[in-house]
Formats: structure tokens, sequence, C-alpha cells
DNA sequence: GAGCCTGTTCGACGATCATGGAACAGGTGG
DNA sequence: CCACCTGTTCCATGATCGTCGAACAGGCTC
């Protein structure tokens, strides 16, 4: 199944920001944003290995901030953009606005 | 000396959402936006032991969360506002914003 | 100066976490 | 069917973290 751990009822405030406050994560989410597809596991730019990588994904998803669906042999995955804003309007804009120098 | 650890020179993204991942932390800060003046650290509603406190206030400090100023016996503690909407406009906003149903 | 109040520092302990390798499970394609 | 490819699960390990009590350091006030 798909199912891993998939999204909470609602969004958990302590959850998100701990799922953001990692480098590797809050670069994961950096890529969704910057994508306007949805991206597979392997296509990420990271350097840290497959397991852990899956690992991160878990705790993404299961904070809520991100959607995973299988597609076959890989598995897509995309920002949850609407859900996010409904929670924390502006969160992610706050957090990434201070990227570009 | 008053002098704990102060601010960092930049606000780090990883840091500051580290520091407010936390349930007691976030507490202080929702506290301190809610007050209009200065709040000493030990006017602060929690249920933890004074040695966890100042180890939470040594964290939002070093994150440059919030500042504090030695005043006489006590020592007062604001929130960096100034600094934290000039690096992530919208942050604070976005995360308190779902606290009233 | 003797207390008292406020906040920090110092271990210490248990829990959580990030990480990686190996094994495993589905799906795809020869 | 037999390789691949993709992603997850299962330990295990080393690091970080939240928590507390006790000791310590300044500043006030009798």
């Amino acid at each position: 199944m798909a199912s891993n751990t998939q999204a909470p009822a609602a969004l958990d405030v302590i959850a998100v920001l701990h799922a953001l406050a990692d480098p590797v994560r809050l670069d994961i989410v950096r890529q969704l944003r910057e994508s306007d597809t949805a991206i597979a596991c392997g296509r990420f730019d990271t350097r840290v290995a497959k397991s852990t990588l899956s690992h991160h994904f878990k705790t993404l998803r299961e904070a809520g901030i991100i959607a995973t669906h299988r597609d076959g042999g890989q598995a897509l995955n995309t920002l949850r953009t609407a859900e996010l804003e409904a929670s924390f309007p502006g969160l992610l804009g706050a957090i990434f606005r201070q990227a570009q120098p």
C-alpha cells in the first residue's frame, strides 16, 4: 500500500515547525515550491542516503506538509499548499522570502 | 553579565524554526506577543522547572527571537519583532493566526 | 552583612532524532 | 521468469534535546 503514514486530520503547529526545522527537509520543501510539477522521491537533490530520505518524507507526510501519490513504480510528491495556507497563511512565504539576496 | 548568549549577526532559518518547534518555547513567544511590555523570566506561565526555563530562554536568545535586558535583579525579555520581520516577514503572524477558533 | 529573590550553570538521565546499510516489497521491462 | 528500479522497513549508532535538582552568582532589602 501507498499508505506509509498519511496526513493528519488537522495540522499541528509544533509538528509543522519541527518538520521544517531540518536542513534536508526544508530543502525538499524548497525544491517542491520551486517546481511546478510533482517530484519523485529519487529526483531530489540531496546528499543523504535513500533510507534517510524516506524517513524525511515520512516526517513531512505526517506533519501534513507534503502528499505522496503512488504512480506505478514511483511515488510523486506534492506540497499540500492549500491545507498549509489554510492553517498558517503565509508561513512558507515568510520562510523562503529571505532566500534571495 | 547579562551576556549569556546573545543574538547572532543574522537570523538562521533552521535555528529560528527549531527554536519555535517546542511547546514551551512557542508558548513563551505567544505570551510575549500578547503582551505590550517586557516580561521577566519568572513571570511566564509555564509548568517547567526554573532551570529548564532558563535553557529555553537561551535557545530563543541564540536564535535571535528574543532579547534579554538586565534590569537590576530581574531580566526583562522582549520579542525581537523588527529583526524577525526583516528576515521572515509575517512568520509569527502565520504561526499564531491559527490560534483563535 | 545576612537573607532573599532572580536567573544561570552544571551534571545527569531518558527520549527523540538524523543517519546509513541491509533486507524487503511492488512495479516495470526485457 | 528474471533482472532492474523505486521506495519502505528494520535494526543500530552517535548526537542532540528536554527535563530536573542542586549549586552558584548578582542584585535588593532589611
